[in-house]
DNA sequence: CAATCTATGTAATAACATAACACGACCATT
DNA sequence: AATGGTCGTGTTATGTTATTACATAGATTG
């Protein structure tokens, strides 16, 4: 998917969500975007749906929650493709990655499965190395 | 974590689960559990949380809802480590494994990071072999 | 018995997400 | 210019998922 212009809502959404050092979840943002004149959940969760498509976001399904995808300027590869996530559950730092070799095992186990995968989730819960005693 | 005797709610949810051939929300689960005197979704929350602390459920987080384990008479390790599921979008078949390769790659991600996981979650959305056209 | 722990019941509320309808901006075709 | 279509938007209401707070009852134990 192809990146196009973003909308007004678009952009004010990401813009907010790369600026958090943790995810948040769409009334966080809302309560973020009060003074931008966004007044109900369907105006952030309209622009994330957007933004999920055009791979600038990414929702951590075990947090209900969104983040800026910070996948960008990585070498190994241009568009991604399935992103792990580890979360920790301290101080809600999120390490965004990927792992061919798991993508590879996923991919032959759904090969020989005759599972066709349209979207995977990998998050690891836990405690991040600054975190942790 | 071993499984003691369950509780009466317990055994009730965990028999509702494990007769369903798709996951269930705690919500279904309550109505289901209406004539054996369920009223509230706390009761259905608390029965989960324990069985999820028994292993003897899953909780899909992509989907908000809740598989029994059908992980048990699996020859090649007693208790899994990380499991994780194809969830048929079309109609709804859930199928739960494991990947000792994936897990050793997270394990090792983690380990070079730092990252203490509690827990791993892998869902793979998309459709089944049957449900394939 | 008193203290404590666990399971339970109930009501209220919080947190997350979508449906339905309306309106205006934009653009292509006529 | 008028028509129709798509898209983004605003607003209200509602649906779905999960937790907080408080009360009660039974089992356990010192
Ligand atoms: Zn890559
Ligand atoms: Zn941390
Ligand atoms: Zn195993
Ligand atoms: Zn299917």
């Amino acid at each position: 998917m192809n990146t196009p212009n973003l909308t007004k809502n678009q952009a004010l959404v990401l813009d907010v969500l790369s600026r958090s050092e943790q995810p948040m979840s769409a009334y966080t943002i809302l309560d973020k975007l009060r003074d931008n004149g966004f007044r109900a959940p369907l105006q952030v969760y309209r622009a994330l749906e957007k933004l999920l498509d055009f791979g600038l976001v990414h929702r951590l399904e075990s947090l209900n929650s969104f983040v800026a995808c910070s996948h960008k300027h990585e070498s190994c590869c241009q568009h991604h493709g399935t992103v792990a996530f580890a979360i920790c559950e301290k101080c809600g730092q999120v390490s965004e990655f990927h792992d061919h070799a798991i993508d590879d095992r996923l991919r032959g186990w759904a090969q020989q499965k005759g599972f066709k995968a349209e979207k995977t989730t990998i998050e690891l819960r836990g405690l991040c190395s600054a975190c942790m005693g």
